[in-house]
DNA sequence: TTAAAACTTTGAACTGCTTTCATCTTGTTT
DNA sequence: AAACAAGATGAAAGCAGTTCAAAGTTTTAA
């Protein structure tokens, strides 16, 4: 049906070797052939089967991002940077969302691993298998991990302990004492997970300027939504009376709940309350008042997620790449 | 290098055609043969190479999904549609966004069609060029276009007529008169688009209720952000005092900007000024004062596009498809 | 007991492209 | 004019599957 490699050579009165050789600018094609074949690809609009192509190649020129949901901010802002990077390119972005549905992960990753559907996978803030990662490495197959550490896997990451330093001590600085933090799931004592991370940073800030760590200024939640940030005040409010900041290191969308929350009951900030965010998003500069957060560039993971992706699928890297970049606090009005 | 169906086909003493009817559960196989097969494709970690699969059944098993940008609200929550339906289906998903560079739309539409990518094609609120839709038709790889319209594609939009009126009837039955509407790019009159068809939804409202149509209260933008909202409010208040409701076609994100801007001056909503967005944003629901607005389900969109494009890709479509989706106002404090 | 029917299994052909190796042209040199 | 090198082209094999027709096996009927 449609146009292939044969229908090109035939109408340019050459053999189909020769259409190919042209197609992958062999020097051994003279320039008139060359000009000849190319002509009539334009005309035919001929386009390589990229199946076929793969296929004999043991190539698929497609990335594989897998992520719980890509429907959410986080990971929105690392498409936005794969998306900038990858335009240039002639690779393709396939996506797999594990719904965090138990079985799902591992369902995926062999999947793109023995059904060869990728030449290299990003893991987005999730943490594979350990054998399944063995099985990426004997197989060749390279594993970018995002927001997550494991030997042997290029790892690229913010620097969240910096993150949460950076937050806490600018609401010191400012002669805060009483502040609450909100962040992720914290897993019992699981290190090296971001939310634990912002959290140690917090905490180290809190000894460089003497002030005692209180358990209960503490706020784990689940969903990082506006109604996490409303509830979390509403919570450190119920047990201390004092407070007289809040880091919300659990992201800046929840840190407007917050903000919401403390409009609603008549607290004003940064006055009684200085509030910082983490994230860095655009809105932010815009609600009232504009929020001190913590500016991560997710959509530069994403560019760099990319181009490490495409240099590890091309064999260009032995050893396993480790970035860290670094978060940046911008004050406004908020704190 | 990697298990193939012979590797399979050897160690279970059977032909490797035995094996490929095996997995695709022809009838013909004993269960015993069937349940040999299956134990060692599961002890080999065995999965069909997709590459040769779709090569050799002309398919893909892809469905491609093209938008000027995929981290935008109105397609986050489209994909997230496209995720909840995708999820249980044996379809991957392939995105590609144009990023409005001039060509870019018709190099990604002939990638896809002549280089056989997908087996169908979703676009997401971009009109692609007739010839090329034609081109489609011709090589039977179905496309869907959402929130646009076109002949002998199938059709997939919310009913944007419909909920211009509705938000203008409610601001008028609340015995508002001078009604600003903020919506997207008009250009000029072309007719079919969502903006226009909101506006016009808008105007009809107004004749029902005898109120004349105003060309000043009308502010077209650009941007859909919440700068665009503040300047919307700012623009209709230094050419008409007597203001007394704001229907922000936009969307509920604009929104937020006009509610921030009235905060600002000092307006009270909806006392001063009645507000009514569009969108329904979960967020809506949180701030202050909680918005009424349009809720016309995107996420639900996605959904209804996944499933018609997998019919479509099986050949089950004869008819194009029109479906339209009916928005529905949801009332809070705002208005 | 044997032929026919029914059911399983298998070999071969095919999908569209790349790549190697052998062949066929050239053009150059002697 | 013959010999040779170098460059251009083409034939064939292979990538990993599916599918159809044919072969093999078992069951049924005569």
């Amino acid at each position: 049906m449609s146009i292939t490699i044969k229908d090109v050579a035939k109408k340019a009165g050459v053999s189909h070797t020769t259409v190919s050789m042209v197609i992958h600018d062999d020097k051994r094609i003279t320039p008139d052939t060359k000009k000849k074949v190319q002509a009539v690809i334009t005309e035919l609009k001929y386009h390589p089967n990229y199946l076929a192509r793969g296929l004999v190649q043991g190539k698929t020129n497609t990335i594989a991002i897998m992520a719980t949901y890509f429907s959410n901010n986080f990971e929105m802002n690392f498409l936005k940077g794969i998306e900038q990077q990858s335009g240039e390119s002639e690779y393709q972005i396939n996506q797999y969302s594990t719904r965090n549905k138990p079985g799902v992960k591992e369902q995926i990753m062999e999947q793109i691993l023995y059904g060869k559907r990728a030449d290299a996978f990003i893991s987005l803030a999730i943490k594979p298998d350990k054998n399944m990662l063995e099985e990426f490495r004997k197989n060749g197959l390279p594993i970018i991990l995002i927001e997550e550490e494991m030997k042997g896997a290029h790892t690229l990451k913010t620097d969240n302990y910096k993150g949460g330093f950076l937050a806490a001590e600018h609401l010191l600085k400012k002669g805060r004492k009483k502040i609450g933090i909100i962040v992720g799931e914290l897993n019992g004592d699981e290190v090296g997970t971001s939310p634990m991370e912002r959290l140690k940073g917090y905490q180290r800030a809190l000894e460089e300027f003497n002030v005692d760590f209180d358990k209960d200024l503490v706020c784990e939640i689940k969903d990082f939504d506006f109604k996490d940030g409303k509830n979390s005040l509403s919570k450190f409010l119920s047990v201390n009376k004092k407070l007289d900041a809040v880091f919300c290191a659990a992201g800046d969308y929840t840190c407007f709940g917050v903000l919401e929350e403390a409009r609603k009951r008549g607290i004003k900030v940064p006055q009684d309350l200085s509030v910082v965010g983490y994230d860095g998003l655009e809105m932010s500069a815009v609600v009232s008042p504009p929020l001190t957060t913590i500016k991560q560039s997710i959509t530069e993971l994403g560019r760099e997620a990319f181009k490490i992706a495409i240099d590890a699928a091309n064999g260009k890297l032995k050893e396993p790449k480790n970035i860290i970049l670094q978060p940046e606090l911008i004050i406004r009005e908020s704190a």
